[in-house]
DNA sequence: AGCTTGTAGGAACATTCGTTTCACATTTTT
DNA sequence: AAAAATGTGAAACGAATGTTCCTACAAGCT
């Protein structure tokens, strides 16, 4: 039976110490560092001693160190040689790759403008409003539990609306000039998320909005509009561009908020330790089925 | 002036003695070889003196055979996008820009591997299955709600499992081998989410996973593992990667399923006509603000 | 011829490599 | 509770690494 070292280590996982496996994850992780760099650098990075690494590769059945990382260099050659391949193949079959490079094209024309400026501005005002209410619907919708999720975390002032009744503008009725509305839209846009916004602009409300065009009906009602393209090669649009600009903005928003959102960001993190270890114990249990 | 070494070299041959020319032929010939092997086992390979390679590294303006092999070692790492990644650095060193560049490197991570037959194998999994359950927690619930979006309009047999009465699993128990999950988790990686894959692999379903790393429990349990890490400069985890692989996963299924999804989507496109409408007519009659 | 210049191989060097040993801490068993 | 078994890190070991001398050789010049 000849199977490969990194299905062996994956098995292996249970039946290792806490440092064993510790090191086992950090190899399953960087699988070209075993390859490129030396064991005792290895070992630095992975936090663990160096002899733990000798260790680990008998652990899998190697009878050296070398054994085990010379698998690990015909994997990288394998892997190269597969790469060239795809790359001589071209353009033909490769859906993945080009929704990859839609992906990183959309994001290309995002941070073209004054992105920086614009996220900087936007945080300012998600910092400084009473509340802040996020809206999405339809394939923006994903942005919007996202956005409600990171914010359920450490930002308390923060909530998202759904639809009540038929509509969800109604939610919107106390809103005053010192409340922030956060929208996503793409192509074909909401009804909903447009009349909302617009609702919300009539009361004053300042909004910030996350759309795929300049022409979209909320790039043009926006106080800070945030255009990132959702090209895709397939029919529907990408919204993998626009979450990385959510992050980003929600990443200067707890900057900007300071230290009692990182306080609770921090407190809920450690509320979430089960799961964390949950992982650790449970991993020995599960029995592989493939 | 930072040109690649590997042109630096063929720019050398001319002006090189026949020892070194003939080490840098063999260099040229087989670039991995100078990432993996050592100095004295490449200089064996080659037939030529140990001392003649520790030249030519320095005839090509390195200061070290370090230097010269960490440019090889790079060639083997370096990512298709690598060059854009580069590229998205610019001059300013903002929030947003990091992010982008997280984004973009945890894609490549995912595009290294053999992604698209990965892809293929998931879609045909995916497409073959008589009942596909999205599963999907915390952070990546938002994956789980936009594959649900998406499934809604043209894959009749794709369902979202929601926590019901303080667990998941329950959805699952009549779950057969000819059934499939569609799973989703990054660290912290959500209890419910791992034991209701564990339940479905339990009773022969197949599972296909994105996660964010090869060591997360649902990688080791998938049939068919897709990974892009999560990796970001702020405090939680980047989904964008993963809504990137996400969509070329749904892009390529719903290419497998063939005329009868393209139809109904088709339909349910025609259906969404009104909010188009809507936006072609609203266009002019709204007012920008800023 | 003699002299200079440039190139290459071999040996010695400090460094770094992977391995092993041993002592200590932890866990499990008796 | 004591004892055996296991996992781990620090240190020491020989082997291998990359570098730097030094010498030998060949070609070009005066």
């Amino acid at each position: 039976m000849e199977t490969d070292v990194q299905t062996r280590l994956t098995l292996a996982l249970g039946r290792l110490g806490p440092r064993l496996k510790q090191a086992a994850r950090y190899v399953l992780d960087h699988p070209e560092a075993v390859a490129l760099h030396s064991l005792r650098t290895l070992a630095a990075q992975a936090e663990v001693a160096p002899a733990t690494l000798s260790r680990l590769a008998r652990a899998v059945d190697c009878a050296d160190y070398e054994e085990f990382r010379r698998s690990y260099q015909a994997r990288l050659t394998e892997r190269s040689f597969a790469a060239r391949a795809e790359a001589l193949q071209g353009a033909g079959s490769g859906l993945m790759r080009d929704q990859a490079k839609a992906v990183v094209g959309n994001l290309d024309g995002f941070l073209a403008e004054d992105s920086e400026g614009l996220i900087e501005r936007a945080a300012r005002v998600l910092v400084a409003a009473e509340s802040v209410n996020v809206v999405g619907m339809l394939s923006s919708f994903s942005l919007a539990v996202y956005a409600h999720y990171v914010a359920s975390m450490a930002l308390p002032h923060w909530s998202l609306l759904r639809i009540q009744g038929g509509s969800l503008a109604d939610s919107l009725y106390d809103l005053s000039p010192r409340d922030a509305v956060l929208a996503f839209t793409t192509a074909p846009y909401s009804r909903a998320t447009v009349m909302a916004c617009r609702d919300a602009k009539s009361r004053g409300a300042t909004l910030i909005a996350i759309t795929d065009r300049r022409s979209s009906p909320l790039a043009r009602l926006a106080d800070v509009p945030l255009v990132a393209e959702a090209e895709s090669p397939s029919f529907f649009p990408s919204v993998a561009a626009q979450f990385a600009v959510l992050e980003g903005l929600l990443a200067t928003v707890l900057r900007e908020s300071g230290a009692p959102a990182l306080d609770k960001l921090q407190a809920v993190e450690e509320a979430r330790c089960s799961y964390r270890e949950f992982w650790d114990d449970e991993r020995d249990s599960i029995t592989p089925v493939n």
